[in-house]
DNA sequence: CTCATAATTGATAATCATTCTCATTTTATA
DNA sequence: TATAAAATGAGAATGATTATCAATTATGAG
């Protein structure tokens, strides 16, 4: 990763944004810095700095919602490589709430909780190929 | 909500799927079952149901992607009014993800937990406009 | 320092999922 | 059965993001 000029004065936008900004958002800081940024740049340094772990991206599966009849608390897993979403089934979660209730004083009336990795077929194959 | 059999062909369809289906996925399921169903009639159906409860959506926050750049551990609260994203400190995610692992046998690599409800300062004014 | 190569950029078109619009049809009920 | 409310289908519109591509910039060897 060579160096370059936007992605410093990105990162360093996104270090003093204490609101997790959107794209979009970050986009209007930026231009007063520097007019000529392009939005392409932008997203495209985003993704970058996030694939090296230097800033992180919060969003849910990948773009498109999946939908579920089971309505029964239960969490999800998805995996990298298939794309598969899983159920996982839940007896953890009532705690994590009483907890972040406690220590934030937020309402809280909803959660979802995404695993991803590689679900067992995945990780068999990716095996056999070695 | 009054009865359509569109409706009921939407639900039955994600009922027989095991694999949590994309829109998209459903709407070649159901192009089966009634060829001149619009993609309008199933993202509406869809989202009314979740709204009712009768099903679930899985997906991240809104549309936008949000960007952080603290790397460590940490959960994030969405406030359903005014859209802010919020750290929550981790201090149980562990154990869920030693106990997924154990349940399932996926290799998990990374997980997110998104709370949402109401932030402290709207609970507030909700409060008051009352 | 200077050239060659690879990385990066800006502008804009393209894509993809989803929502909106609106005229028409269906459902519920008085 | 008449009427109002709800739902539909078709396609346009939107919004976020990615792809394309020619021009610019960074880097490392000589």
């Amino acid at each position: 990763m060579n160096y370059s000029r936007q992605r410093e004065i990105i990162f360093s936008a996104l270090k003093e944004n204490v609101v997790h900004p959107t794209a979009e958002y970050l986009y209007s800081v930026l231009k007063e810095k520097d007019p000529n940024i392009s939005l392409a740049t932008l997203y495209r340094n985003l993704n970058q700095m996030a694939e090296k772990g230097l800033i992180k991206k919060i969003d849910g599966l990948e773009s498109a919602s999946h939908y579920d009849h089971n309505t029964h608390e239960h969490y999800h897993f998805i995996c990298k490589k298939c794309k598969k979403v899983f159920d996982i089934s839940s007896n953890v979660a009532p705690e994590i709430v009483v907890k972040t209730k406690a220590e934030t004083g937020f309402e809280i009336d909803s959660y979802d909780i995404v695993f991803s990795g590689l679900c067992k077929d995945c990780f068999e194959d990716i095996k056999e190929e070695k």
